[in-house]
DNA sequence: TTGACATGTGACCTTTTGGTCACCTATCTT
DNA sequence: AAGATAGGTGACCAAAAGGTCACATGTCAA
């Protein structure tokens, strides 16, 4: 796993998440779509759409002078089967329960 | 959801990260145990741990004079119920499919 | 072939983030 | 009570990230 960080990273913006989640609702959009919607100049969305490229969670194609971006879930699917492969089941719960019980202690502390 | 923003930005840095997996190995360190197998000072791990602990993605239990610290799941299953719900399966798949074909078209643009 | 359109690049600035350190408080142990 | 131990705070600095703009290239359509 070498670029994980470049996946996480890019995650990290709420910018790039929101394309994300626009794509999800149209897919193959262009830059100039994507633009209007976000309280960006087309550079910022431009800048963040290379940097979600990058980490492989857009995938582009050029057609005539547009830009087509489209979403691809496969590295998150990459993350979710890493963590939750290790965070189990058995071992959320236990949590889950110490939460609880935190909670019970000191109730103003957890949200 | 409300903090997402910070759960993500806690997992955007690489440190924090090899935190999270120190304590899936071994759950309930304290500070001083964390520390060390970190190329970094006692003050840099706090300031991480802290961002973890905000977002919810560690939680700790004061004992005397050491502070223990829990591994929190829940937010990353969150996350991924989140992404996983709206890109799913069927959408992987044809993103998958995509690729392979851009992939054909041009094999050296795409790792 | 000219003008409008879609995207790209590099320089530049501001804000955020990561990391260290001096100093401080609380707790344990003897 | 005193030294050692565990953790905490605020100031501070360097590096990275977010955003804008002047300018430039490629493409379409009449």
């Amino acid at each position: 796993m070498i670029d994980d960080d470049r996946v996480f990273k890019a995650l990290a913006d709420p910018t790039r998440r929101a394309l994300l989640d626009r794509l999800f609702v149209r897919d193959g959009q262009t830059l100039t779509e994507l633009e209007s919607g976000v309280e960006m100049t087309r550079f910022g969305v431009m800048k963040h759409l290379r940097v979600l490229e990058e980490a492989g969670l857009v995938v582009t194609r050029r057609q005539g002078r547009e830009k087509l971006h489209f979403l691809n879930p496969v590295p998150i699917r990459q993350i979710h089967d890493r963590w939750i492969d290790k965070y189990t089941e058995v071992r959320a719960a236990a949590l889950l329960d110490l939460k609880a019980e935190l909670e019970r202690d000191r109730p103003e502390e957890n949200q």
